[in-house]
DNA sequence: GCTTATATTGAACGGCGTTCAAGAAATCTG
DNA sequence: CAGATTTCTTGAACGCCGTTCAATATAAGC
């Protein structure tokens, strides 16, 4: 019950998010508790709180590490050459991720803040940062000036590879995941290519 | 403590759930706790474990009928006509639909079992039932002896509605849900109409 | 009416997140 | 170096959680 100085504060905050991802790997958020956290890193469960302000606060940073990894595995995958081959390579370093640690990456979606609390805006910004490299894939289609449909596009193709992996994760679709992130990336940017005169709002009836 | 007969197990099944619905809708999984379901229908948390395995199965069955809800809504709104337009209409229902119950909608994928344990065969079910609504509507993009496309493509534009959803209720997205929905139905529809032929696995370089 | 079966409960168990007074070590001050 | 001060660490405690179960009161069967 006493000051131990074995470790500084940023080498016990490294090892606590260690810890944490190691049980959230194997066992996901249901075998985290704070005690456990603290057990396998050989202090008591009060230090946590000396490190984060509390258990959901840890989440966010395991979850916001996890997001840096994600990002170093896409931006180390991103190949240049014609954008259906470069989101085609990316959407498969996704899945590999996913499938490589798929308790990570449940946890990134799976855990909430209680009610009124947001997330920092780190975190948003780690997921514009993702969104980012694929806008770098896709700008080949849009000429200089159409910026806000490339982005739009980013996102609808982020979202459907995230609804990929979400449903497969979740055993609703055993189909496999690239040949459905394939088919995505095949058939809307061939609807791109074919009909961005007329992107607007086509599905409204006239 | 004693035998009450004010209900019959039917009626007690079905006012657990109504009351659970009305908590999660409000609060979601973190206001959930057994005692507080219990309480509000009139008795003790015992009397859950009488109906359900426990609060898990409860969560399940809560579940079940949340995808019950979204069924009719989809099939109730479901059009005829080309596939674009009844594409975005169910698309546009779902998303109304996220919106008016996002907790609820939430649980859906937030709600984990314990390690060993599946979910149900009849919650696959219903998730297929679902999943038929959109095999329907892109119908005529395929002739007879083509199933196995349609199906896979009304997975993968499922998904990637859900992938929307999801990410626009985590706020990870600002963007407006409906703009990407219609951008992501118009798009690939059209990669459909446009390339159907060569639809194998264009992606991979020959 | 007596027996059997069923429903209901309060109390209890272990575990959870979280707080905190107490105390020990490190650090600072002179 | 001694004493004062700050910082860290902890075990115990609180209230809540999911879950179980003996006890018991009622309903159903004979």
């Amino acid at each position: 019950m006493a000051r131990r100085s074995d470790h500084t504060r940023d080498e016990l905050y490294e090892m606590s998010l260690a810890a944490a991802r190691e049980i959230a790997e194997a066992e996901g958020l249901r075998g985290l508790p704070a005690r456990r956290v603290a057990a396998k890193i050989g202090y008591s469960a009060g230090t946590l709180y000396n490190l984060f302000e509390n258990l959901d606060d840890l989440i966010v940073h395991l979850n916001g590490a996890t997001l840096d990894a994600l990002y170093e595995a896409l931006a180390d995958a991103r190949p240049d050459g014609e954008p259906e081959a470069a989101l085609g390579a990316m959407a498969r370093t996704y899945i590999g991720f996913t499938g490589a640690h798929p308790n990570l990456w449940n946890i990134l979606f799976e855990h909430r803040l209680p009610e009124g609390q947001e997330l920092p805006e780190g975190h948003h910004a780690k997921v514009r940062r993702l969104l980012g490299l694929l806008e770098g894939a896709l700008a080949p289609l849009f000429p200089p000036g159409r910026e806000r449909e490339r982005l739009h596009s980013a996102r609808v193709l982020w979202c459907g590879l995230h609804g990929i992996c979400s449903l497969t994760s979740a055993g609703a679709s055993p189909e496999s995941a690239t040949a459905m992130a394939n088919s995505l990336v095949t058939n809307y940017v061939a609807g791109l290519r074919y009909g961005t005169a007329r992107a607007t709002d086509p599905l409204r009836p006239a």
